[in-house]
DNA sequence: TTCACATCGCGTGGACTGTT
DNA sequence: AACAGTCCACGCGATGTGAA
């Protein structure tokens, strides 16, 4: 960007280079950023803002205090929780400072307002939606967790998983469970085969006798017809059977025509009730097609290990998993991951 | 004696101000 | 428009306090 000397420095201007330098630096810029990275000089900003701050709270982002660098929430829990996954134990002061560990405890209690002893349940709080952190929850006194209601099923997807799951699945064991947001939970479910490698076409709700996804593999001639049903308990296939058989009716033709000569039907959710396969035996009966049922933490698994070990799973390897009429457990998926 | 937690004085450095 | 100066919130870390 080059401002000549003759150009008008608009209030627009100014603003539209500040949030391509936010947008270039990742966070909100400083005043020494912005007179240092943009073209924009100190004056163009006093007549039109009267000060930076002003101009930082026009864009909707928080007016800088002085003093040294802001620790960010996110730094305080990071720091924290990295401290319990080195000692295995959530911290006790003494320890704190014996690995030198900052911000100091003081500046935790003064910014959460907060004793040293409430810390761990804050930050319980702060991390149990994040998969990042899933592998030290555990670590956290239990009777603090009660508080919180960390699902437990978070719990079963260890850190040499969950480190492999990118953000935006952070929630995903959480929808899994939760019935009101099922749509979310069905696009996450989507959106995982997608990283998986496949092509995806999205249905998602209202759109008549079809499921909530197909995967497709082209090149290697199958497609899976997805169903996700996010449940607090068990889910359990009871009298679905009838519209299973219309979803696959409906689309498997099609499919075959487009070179998808093997079609599976997926189901996905937090948990099955396993003595369910009359529903499975009717649906292969008039569809010749075989059903599978996957946890969404088994899901979770193969997706860590695909971003692992992209070349370990292509999609002609995926297709095993299918194979497999009913549900998959969860060892199974282990067993299948671990080998070569 | 140990631990949790509070308190306080200090240095830092960036927002803001005043001067040239 | 550039420079120099002021101001003060933040976090640091030493030290204090009181409970177990």
């Amino acid at each position: 960007m080059n401002i000549a000397k003759d150009t008008t420095v608009t209030k627009e201007l100014i603003k539209s280079e500040y949030s391509k330098l936010k947008e270039h630096l990742g966070r909100q810029p400083s005043s020494k950023d912005f007179y240092k990275q943009t073209n924009i000089k100190e004056h163009h900003v006093i007549t039109h803002f009267l000060f930076y701050s002003n101009l930082v709270e026009e864009m909707g982002d928080i007016r800088k205090s002085f003093g040294q660098e802001d620790y960010g929430d996110e730094e305080y829990w990071e720091n924290y929780g990295n401290l319990i996954r080195k000692i295995r134990k959530t911290p006790t002061a003494a320890e704190w400072r014996f690995y030198k560990c900052k911000p100091l405890i003081s500046s935790y209690i003064k910014r959460f307002e907060k004793k040293w002893s409430e810390i761990p349940s804050l930050f319980l709080n702060y991390a149990k939606d994040k998969p990042e952190w899933l592998d030290i929850i555990p670590l956290i006194p239990s009777a603090l967790k009660e508080n919180v209601q960390v699902p437990i099923i978070n719990n079963s997807l260890e850190f040499k998983y969950s480190q492999f799951i990118p953000p935006i699945l952070s929630d995903f064991l959480t929808l899994s469970t939760s019935e009101e947001k099922s749509t979310e939970f069905e696009r996450k479910v989507n959106l995982i085969f997608q990283m998986l490698g496949f092509e995806v076409h999205n249905y998602g709700q209202g759109t008549g006798r079809n499921p909530d996804g197909i995967a497709k593999a082209t090149q290697f001639g199958y497609a899976i017809l997805i169903d996700a049903k996010a449940r607090k308990e068990t889910y359990q296939i009871g009298t679905e059977d009838r519209k299973f058989i219309e979803y696959i009716k409906t689309h498997i033709n099609t499919l075959n025509r487009a070179g998808h000569s093997i079609v599976y039907f997926l189901i996905v959710s937090s948990n099955f009730k396993s003595a369910s396969d009359i529903s499975l035996k009717n649906i292969l009966r008039e569809t010749g097609i075989n059903t599978t049922l996957i946890t969404a933490v088994s899901l979770l698994k193969i997706l860590a290990r695909k971003i692992e070990q992209p070349n370990n799973l292509p999609l002609d390897r995926i297709k095993d998993i299918f194979i497999t009429q009913g549900m998959i457990t969860d060892k199974q998926i282990e067993k299948f991951l671990l080998a070569k």
